[in-house]
RNA sequence: CGGGGUGUAGCGCAGAUGGCAGCGCACCGCGUUUGGGACGCGGGGGUCGGCGGUUCAAGUCCGCCCACCCCGACCA
């Protein structure tokens, strides 16, 4: 049937993208505007960015705590950048319990200032150093326009906050997590990032600099996936964060935050999906393995579901797996429906299986009847094993090749002009605000990052034709 | 905030000139089906976004309001 189609991707790719989220049931509009529920399916997803996440934040020193959803208003209004950076995005609360309040309170929008006031609170010595916590939660931003986990109003996130004796082990730690960020990125999601410095317009608000991973969509678009930022001595002047150093001379801690979102399960929407739905790289699918029976009569049922079982048993000893007993659905609507929710390997059983001791094996990779094999149920664990890694490998790869063929050198600023309309430039950039604002203003790129890999040496600046020793990258973005 | 669009069943829509609120999909029941999006028969489901007005009569005409989506300026 015609509407059971996907609109495809490379025409429509902003409405490919919504009917993805919709129909593949990762998440669906709420009754307020700009907030969205996200379902089970979509849940289960960001449990496994969690996690994964979570292990390597735990892996490098840091615990979880929770601070609280409201921050008083004077907080924010303590570091100057930070307030005007986010005060047309604050959602306030005036009325409690039916009086109107002394000081109104902020959803917060990010936890800088309530961990200021905290930190502030808890440090005093050096040997209090450093503080590593971070945060599971959700924050609010009143965002003009939104769109399904790209920006919400309400988005669930992590946010690390960390204090420091040093410039040098704030910079440290600040470079640790970015790293940690395009790990995740790169091993579990199989989305390739670059890692670079955030321009001053567009670093975090009270930051110092920030660093960000950027990622292709498949649309070319860039999109900022996790950001880290040093915050300096900013939020702790801002707040009294101090501490006696072993000269017992009082000191400003440094201190830096960083962040990763739910925005990123709209990162592997956009650069895994295809006409077929969603792609999800079986690292993190919430299932990895779906085993679709298939019969006609009663006794062919239960002498499939027996086989069925027991492969799943065995499977579900090492994989995610996921076994489709949904009555009255035909195996075709069954194999469709699994392809549209990314499920990364598909395990058919039928009767013909069942005497044979086979198994049919289809990737989601290679959408159809293309990606379809004939194994033996013998050594099917270890069959699957390697098939898993080799779609999370390939995956990858597609994604970088496809951002490699997408990114232009351009020679001057009107290739540049061409190029960065479909797809990323790398060019020398003077480092000049102007400049920026320019480019942006002529051409709606803005720099993503400056990556930390430099090719060295200098050049003229794409623009201005200035001096430049730094490479930039120029894209379109989310 | 500007531009555009849409509000009628869960979803997608039809309902010229006002006159019994419909179709497809989905859902429920029964039967036949089942290796790439099955079919037949039967069934349930509605304050037509809201308020007001015109009229014997409003989903339809008029006014006001609200909501949501898309495209731009701000943002993870």
């Amino acid at each position: 049937m015609a509407d059971q189609r996907l609109p495809s991707r490379s025409e429509n790719f902003a409405d490919w993208y919504n009917q993805v989220v919709l129909r593949a049931e990762l998440a669906d509009y709420a009754p307020v505007r700009g907030c969205m529920v996200i379902r089970p399916y979509g849940w289960a997803l960001w449990e496994n960015i969690r996690d994964t996440l979570d292990r390597r934040f735990k892996a490098t020193g840091h615990v979880n705590a929770a601070f609280p959803l409201f921050i008083p208003m004077s907080f924010l209004e303590r570091e100057q950048e930070h307030v005007e950076g986010f005060s047309p995005e604050l959602a306030v609360v005036t009325i409690g319990g039916g009086q109107e309040l002394e000081e109104p309170l902020v959803v917060r929008p990010t936890s800088e200032t309530i961990i200021g006031h905290m930190y502030a609170k808890w440090i005093k010595s050096y040997r209090d150093l450093p503080v590593l916590i971070n945060l599971w939660n959700s924050v609010v931003r009143w965002e003009m326009r939104t769109k399904l986990f790209l920006r919400t109003t309400e988005f669930y996130w992590q946010e690390g906050h960390t204090a420091h004796a040093t410039a040098e082990e704030a910079e440290a730690e600040t470079l640790q997590m970015l790293d940690i960020y395009a790990d995740f990125a790169e091993r579990e999601a199989a989305v390739p990032v670059i890692r670079g410095r955030k321009s001053q317009s567009e670093k975090f608000a009270g930051a110092v600099h920030s660093y960000t991973i950027e990622a292709m969509m498949g649309d070319r678009r860039a999109l900022q996936s996790g950001t880290s930022h040093n915050l300096g001595q900013n939020f702790a002047k801002a707040f009294e964060i101090r501490y006696l150093d072993q000269n017992n001379e009082l000191q400003y801690c440094w201190t830096t935050s960083w962040g990763l979102s739910t925005r990123f399960i709209g990162a592997i929407i956009m650069v895994h999906g295809d006409d077929q739905g969603l792609i999800l790289p079986p690292r993190l699918a919430p299932h990895q393995v779906v085993v679709v029976p298939i019969f006609r009569s009663e006794e062919e049922k239960s002498t499939v579901m027996e086989t069925v079982e027991r492969l799943a048993q065995q499977l579900g000893e090492r994989f995610r797996v996921y076994v489709d007993r949904r009555e009255g659905l035909t195996p075709g609507f069954k194999f469709n429906d699994w392809e549209m929710r990314g499920v990364p390997l598909r395990v058919e059983i039928g009767p013909k299986d069942v005497a044979k001791g086979s198994a049919a094996l289809a990737r989601r990779d290679q959408p159809g009847r293309a990606g379809k094999q004939f194994v033996d149920q013998a050594g099917l664990t270890e069959t699957v094993a390697s098939l898993l890694d080799e779609i999370q490998a390939s995956l990858y790869q597609r994604a970088l090749s496809f951002r490699q063929e997408h990114t232009h050198q351009p020679e001057d600023y009107e290739a540049f002009k061409d190029v960065v309309q479909n797809g990323w430039a790398e060019s020398w950039w003077c480092g000049d605000a102007e400049c920026e604002a320019a480019i942006k203003e002529e051409t709606k790129a803005t720099i993503r990052c400056i990556p930390l890999d430099q090719p060295g040496g200098s050049g003229k600046c794409i623009r201005c034709g200035n001096e430049a020793d730094e490479h930039a990258v120029f894209a379109r973005a989310y």
